[in-house]
Parts: C-alpha cells; sequence; structure tokens
DNA sequence: GCGACGTCATACCTGCCGGGTATCACCCCC
DNA sequence: GGGGGTGATACCCGGCAGGTATGACGTCGC
C-alpha cells in the first residue's frame, strides 16, 4: 500500500466523510472515492460503510484507522531524521522535546554533562506541552524526550531513569487557607473550595470538559497557581521553579514521579546513545 | 516519501548496487536510478555514493536505512492486521509466535486459561526460529509472541512476564562425562572440549562463523544435543521436554531468564488485551 | 597505455493512472 | 414530491513511472 493511499483512509477515517476528507488532502472527491474503492477492493474488505449522512467505520477501518497512523508517523520519522542527519554540517544534532516550564534543573545537568563528552553533538531543545512530545518522538520531529512516569505514555520506548521523586507537593496560591496546612493528601487537594485541578489538552489538541482552567504547559499553569485560579500537584523538586506567588504543602498519599529520558527503541543514532550513557552515569 | 520510494532505497542500500536492487525490484535500473535521484533531490542529501563497483552509503543513507525498513514494517503491519480484522468469518483471529520446540508449557496453559474466557477468539500459534519472531511482530504477520529475556530484543514492545526461570541447566548427551558434574559454571560449559555452543542463525538468515552447529529452533537444538554434537544452558523447565538422550547439570551463575508475553505498543486490539488479562492472572 | 568491462546516468518514448469536471443515483427531510 | 446533501460513475487529460538504447566514467588486464 501507498502511503497517498494510507494518507486517503486515514483522512476519510479521521473526517467521517469523503468530501470534508478531499478538501482537506487538496483534491477533488471523485479520485478519492475511486482510491478508497481500489483500496477495498486490494485488501478485500469493506473499510466504510456508507450512509446518506457520510460514512461510518467498519471494524477493519477502524483497524487499518490507528495501524495507518502508526505506519505514517514512521514515514514521516524516516523522512525527517534522515533530513537531519544529512544536516548542512557535519555535526548532527539531536533534539529533545521536553514539557515547557518542567522542572529544568536535571535535563540542564544532563546536558552539561553530555556537552563534555567528547565526541558530544549539539542539542536542541525544543519545548512543548505535554500531549505534544509522544507524537513528536514517533514521527521523527525529536530524537529523545523528557517524560514522567506514570502522567505520560512511555509505551513503545525505550527509558533511562534520570530522577525518581517520591515527595509530592500540592502547589496552592501564596496565602491560601490551605497553604497553613502541614500535609495533605490527593483526595483533600481535588476537593479544595474554588481551586479546580487544571485541563490539560489531548493529543488532538481540543480539552476535556470540567470547571479547570485550561492549560497547555507548566508556565501557564504555575501563572494560574499564582492567580489563584488553580491548584496543582507536583514533585518536590518543583520547588526550585516556584516564586513568591506559590505555596507548597506536602502530600502524603501522591504517586512515585519518575522523570525518564525516553527514546524510540530501533533508534541506532550514536548521538543518542552517548546521551543514555551520559543520563545512566549521573 | 511514498513506499515506493522507501522500497527502492532499502533495496539499494541492501544491494549496495544498483542493477541487483533494481532485479530485485523487478523493475530495470534506469528508472530506479531516476527515483533515487528524485528522492534525493527532494530531501536535499545524498543517500549513496557513487562508486564504479556500485554505491556506498552516507551517513543519511544509513538513517534512512533503518527508519525506512520501520517504516515499511509499519506499512505491511497495517496492510496485514486490516486484512485480518477483516477476516471473512466475524471471528478475528489472533496470531501468536513462538519459537519451535521451547518450552510449551506456560504457553499451553496460558492459551487454554484465554479459550475458557468469554469472548475469547481463535488464536493461530505460529512456530519459528528465535530471530524471526521479532520482524513478524514488527510487521503485522504475528499480534502477540512469546520471547525470552534477555536473550530476545524486546525493545519496542510491551510485555507480560509469564515465567521467571531463576535455575538452568546445561543440557548434554547422556552418558557424556561432564553429566556426571554436580553442578557447573557458564564458563565451564563455553570450554567443554569437542561440544561447542551452538551458532543461532541473524535476523537475515545467515549464520556467525564458529565451530558450533548452526540450529535454527529447539528440536533441531535438542537432537543435536543427542547427537553429542552441542551442548546448550536453558532454562530449568525446559526439563519436561527432554528425552533419554539427554542428560542436565545445574549451571550455577547462568542469568535469570524471563518468559514474558510480548506485544506492539499501539495495539488496540480487544482480543490481545484479553489475553494478556488471561496472562496477568497466572 | 589502451581497450574491455562494468558501473551508474541520461535521453527519449509509451502507456498507465491519478486527478479534474460533469453528472448520476440515492437518501433524508422539509 | 422536490430540494439539498451524500457518495459513485463516466469521461478526459497530463504527468510520471517504466521500458529501451546509449553515454560517461571509472577499474582492471594485457
Amino acid at each position: 500500500m501507498e502511503t497517498r493511499e494510507l494518507r486517503y483512509v486515514v483522512a476519510v477515517a479521521e473526517e467521517r466523510h469523503f468530501g470534508r476528507a478531499a478538501e482537506r488532502l487538496g483534491i477533488a472527491q471523485p479520485p478519492l472515492s475511486r482510491a478508497i474503492a481500489q483500496v477495498e477492493r486490494r485488501l478485500g474488505a469493506e473499510l466504510f460503510v456508507r450512509t446518506p449522512r457520510g460514512v461510518e467505520l467498519t471494524d477493519a477501518g477502524a483497524v487499518l484507522l490507528v495501524e495507518g497512523r502508526a505506519a505514517l508517523d514512521a514515514v514521516a520519522a524516516a523522512e525527517r531524521r534522515t533530513r537531519r542527519a544529512a544536516g548542512v554540517d557535519g555535526a548532527p544534532s539531536l533534539v529533545l522535546v521536553s514539557k515547557a516550564g518542567a522542572s529544568s534543573e536535571v535535563v540542564a545537568k544532563l546536558l552539561d554533562a553530555y556537552a563534555a563528552e567528547p565526541g558530544a553533538v549539539d542539542v536542541d531543545v525544543v519545548l512543548c506541552g505535554p500531549a505534544q512530545q509522544e507524537p513528536m518522538l514517533r514521527d521523527g520531529r525529536a530524537d529523545v524526550a523528557i517524560l514522567h512516569q506514570p502522567f505520560d505514555d512511555t509505551a513503545g520506548f525505550d527509558l533511562e531513569v534520570l530522577v525518581t521523586d517520591t515527595a509530592q507537593v500540592c502547589v496552592l496560591p501564596a496565602g491560601h487557607p490551605y497553604a497553613a496546612r502541614k500535609s495533605l493528601t490527593v483526595a483533600e487537594v481535588a476537593e479544595i473550595p474554588g481551586l479546580p485541578l487544571p485541563r490539560w489538552p489531548r493529543r488532538d489538541g481540543s480539552f476535556p470538559s470540567g470547571r479547570g482552567v485550561e492549560v497547555r504547559d507548566h508556565t501557564q499553569l504555575l501563572q494560574m497557581v499564582a492567580l489563584g485560579r488553580a491548584v496543582v500537584v507536583l514533585p518536590d523538586s518543583v520547588r526550585t521553579d516556584l516564586h513568591e506567588g506559590h505555596a507548597t504543602v506536602p502530600v502524603v498519599d501522591a504517586p512515585t514521579v519518575t522523570t525518564v529520558l525516553a527514546w524510540p527503541p530501533h533508534s541506532r543514532s550514536l548521538a543518542v546513545a552517548g546521551l543514555v550513557r551520559t543520563a545512566s552515569r549521573l
């Protein structure tokens, strides 16, 4: 199957509509219909059930949507990494993706240590929202990522543990009544009156419904906390990033957070290997 | 990039020769040259250095070889799994791949337990040589595999531990002088006069050089041991598969072998999930 | 050192197929 | 029952993938 056909199938599966899919693909509707029909004929499987309102996915169509996305990511990754490996200069650089505003202490230490290594290459640090890291790693826009278990989906990546934060704190606006507490539980934090937990964007950029403010990165998050609009539980190590607008209270029953370095398992990049070796020595 | 182009690049990279690559692809050499040139132009990168004897890979070419194979596997997996999901009957089946002749006790127990579950689907068990399992899982010919850590490469798969074998034994031909020993070390096993460790095929089917006999699966292996042509260290649990031609001696310093159930991390298959749930309860 | 050979690149042609426009068949709903 | 919407079909056109013939350019052997 050609990637063009995969893109067509994924577009139709996502739009549930030939016309909109064609528009998104920048082609007319009839060629799209024909291409999908041809794919279905070759696979010997109906992918969509045509209704007067658009299309529904069959089981096979649902499978091809998931698998096709993964395959398209892999193709995009191949292209991007090749282009980068050929980079203008002979020094291929590495792209590390981290959450905007996440605790930078450990990462800075890692990058400093790596830069001191013989044969170290330039590392571009890219910051983005939490849900964007995994797709970036999958489609080759990034080579390594800083992820946090158990919050990020680390399935399918190789990992090296950087830090394990057993202690966690609740970050509150300075002067909030709860700031005087000696400790809190997760359940208590979730029920603080007038201070809901924030909402993070999903993979597609949309937000789940709820009362909390919408935040896209940790910088926004901490600002919202300082503004008295949100409360959040974070690893103890973020205390170094806080300022006078914040207060912290230990949370006694929070899960252990592990900060890990993650990379695609088939990566054979010497640069990634060097970074991992450095990380394993810290 | 189209999969056709990826196939071309991978073929040339593997053959190190335009003519042979073209033959393998079933096309003439000139269109292949043109297609590769076009890819290079679009990527803005030289993939191959042309020599009078064929071609060498550039760094970018090496990257695209590795990444391109992964991408082609993903595309093939998408196609295969879709075709299977659409299967003639409404009962999509699951393909489990295991080593030929590997200890079947645990697997049999797992499959029996799964078959008793409500909603269980048919499980096709496919046996193959050890090095073939990983590619089969990657390109969609299989949905789940039985792998053995630390010998198999489990990078990039999700895992569920089935058994942990702490005790391991050296399998010898019955009547061999060493069979009388009370215990052995790994180093001693490697040095048994006249009984080298066997050689397994690599991913591409070729064998590493050395003295040991060439074996492709556990059945052949145990036969070679019985014939006095090889010796091997295996988990204690294989004792159930041995017959009178074999003798076993405990190996005191062998690494722990873990038998795991492995599947592609993005798998959303209900059938795989059910099998994993069953495994986790054993 | 010069031809023979083998490499990959180039030139040119052809037929297929991907894409466009126009239109149809069908369903839903007012 | 007609209008607006869906996807399917018919037909045409241009680009490009593939083929053959040939060239440019090394290496090797005599």
